[in-house]
RNA sequence: GGCGGCGUGGCCGAGUGGCUUAGGCAAGGGCCUGCAAAGCCCUGUACGCGGGUUCGAUUCCCGCCGCCGCCUCCA
């Protein structure tokens, strides 16, 4: 079975079929640097990140761009309240969700490209829309002109003549109509001067929607695969994004991926809630590779309601893996050098992925062949141990909790040091054991587990490891 | 008011018009082990409520209840 993947704009599952054969060019809404990631950002990574890993597993050539919006009301207003430019409180946060994505192992964009760095673009994408009779200039602002575009409000389903009236700036009297809304928004008294670009209409400074077209068709062409962000930027940053560049006359994203929100305690963790659950807190009470399992673990699409107890089920869930596969390791290193194994997927974990991204069925396999593998462990069965494990690593590649790469995250220089040691109690134990004095030996074992080592029998003799 | 989603066994979380009806965590029993640990095996028969369609619905349709998201900054 071919990729399928759900379309929000077509509301349905959709045969993915690029533009290009061969190759990919995705689009993902990055961050606002106004504040340090929340796990509800990295969730969008690590989902999209998947996407990713199984395209390219799959030989595409994958062009991922996921943007920085580095200038915005909310960066001035919070970096004017901390008294520093508005650019370094810009920066200090870009370097913020870097790390984030990072220590989630979420592979680096192929761009990233900053808003600040676009505004000649975004001039001209302006330009492009008044001469076309979408925009208007008023008096500083650019707005686009709602009603010359019949077919907003397609991407959401939103019945344009039924929505709220609401809006801060929906009464703005230079507005045609309240649904406009500004492509550019002119400077305004008491801003930084350096918060503002010169334009043939004004001093001033980018509008939301704009950046992300400008950006996304400057590196992937009018027409490009896939454009992505969380279900809340459906409307209206994704419909207005659409609007612009269709009404400049571009082809646009082909497909809209929107992946679930992750809520806290039932509730959308957001900046206006103030609910938020910093990425940099979460990673101090669980492994990273944990998180992500966790993270990954539910389907892109469904919302996900945080809660300590489903991380640590998580993390007892990816535990399991783990265990295998260095139970593995040390197994086909010793004996029959077998590191040269062909990875292969399994075809329910490709079918599983194919089918809208299925991890958590794809997650059913990786349990499935890990069960395999531990039977094929315990009894002996090198050619069983070797085929489950090589499909473990294939499959955990694909999600990124692939164990090797995690290992060495508590790991220090002094792990050799504490083998050493250990190997020389694990030796006296054993001779204890050999002479049947299981008082001795067991006093020798909990001595090591009060040290904080586990050690335990196995059929290819004793093993230790750090507990928890 | 408009648009959309969700409600599955103790918990998390897939999925399906009927078939051996995921997977994980927790629980109970067993195997293995000097004892443990880890692992393996077995057990648990669930789909919010009320109707309808059907030979048969958790799965389709209608209504209701409950929860949530969007319509304003938001991954």
């Amino acid at each position: 079975m071919a990729l399928h993947l759900y379309d929000t704009a077509s509301r349905s599952l959709r045969e993915f079929v690029p533009l290009e054969p061969g190759k990919v060019s995705i689009y993902l809404c990055g961050a606002t640097v106004q504040a340090p990631p929340h796990i509800g950002h990295v969730r969008s990574g690590v989902n999209f990140d998947i996407l990713r890993r199984w395209l390219q597993h799959n030989r595409y050539d994958v062009t991922f761009v996921r943007n920085v919006t580095d200038i915005d009301d909310k960066i001035l207003a919070k970096s004017a309240e901390n008294d520093q430019p508005w650019w370094a409180w810009a920066y200090t946060n870009e370097l913020n969700f870097d790390a984030a994505y990072s220590v989630l192992g979420c592979l680096p964009p192929t761009y990233e490209p900053r808003a600040t760095g676009h505004v000649t673009e975004m001039i001209e994408l302006i330009q492009r829309l008044i001469d076309s009779g979408h925009a208007y200039a008023a008096d500083g602002d650019v707005f686009f002109d709602v009603a010359s575009w019949p077919k907003y409000g397609a991407l959401s389903g939103q019945k344009v003549d039924e929505m709220q009236p609401a809006g801060d700036s929906a009464g703005d009297a230079r507005k045609r109509d309240p649904r406009d809304f500004a492509l550019w928004k002119g400077h305004k008294p008491g801003e930084p001067e350096t918060a503002s670009w010169p334009t043939p209409w004004g001093r001033g400074r980018p509008g939301w929607h704009l950046e992300c077209s400008a950006m996304a068709t400057r590196y992937l062409g009018p027409t490009f695969d896939i454009h992505g962000g969380g279900l809340d930027l459906v409307f209206p940053h994704h419909e207005n994004e659409l609007a612009q560049s269709c009404a400049a006359g571009d082809g646009f994203a082909r497909y809209w991926m929107h992946n679930g929100l992750l809520n806290l305690s039932g509730q959308k963790m957001s900046k206006s809630v103030g609910n938020t659950l910093l990425v940099s807190e979460i990673v101090k009470q669980w492994r990273p590779v944990e998180v992500r399992y966790y993270l990954g673990a539910a389907h892109y699409r469904s919302a996900v309601d945080f809660s300590p107890e489903a991380m640590d089920e998580a993390a007892a869930a990816y535990r399991g893996i783990e265990n295998f596969v260095q139970r593995a390791l040390e197994v086909l290193r010793d004996g029959s050098g077998a590191m040269g194994v062909q990875a292969s997927i399994p075809a329910e974990f490709a079918a599983a992925m194919d089918d809208d991204l299925g991890v958590p069925q794809a997650l059913a396999v990786v349990h499935n062949t890990v069960r395999a593998g531990n039977t094929a462990l315990a009894s002996g069965d090198s050619v069983g141990v070797r085929r489950a494990f090589s499909a473990v690593l294939a499959m955990t590649d694909v999600l990124g909790i692939w164990p090797p790469a995690w290992a060495g995250e508590g790991a220090s220089n002094l792990t050799p040091v504490v083998d050493a040691l250990v190997q020389v109690a694990i030796a006296q134990r054993t001779s204890a054991r050999e002479r049947k004095d299981y008082a001795a030996a067991d006093a020798i074992r909990d001595q090591l587990s009060a040290a904080g080592i586990a050690v335990e029998d196995t059929p290819s003799g004793p093993r230790w490891t750090l507990k928890d």
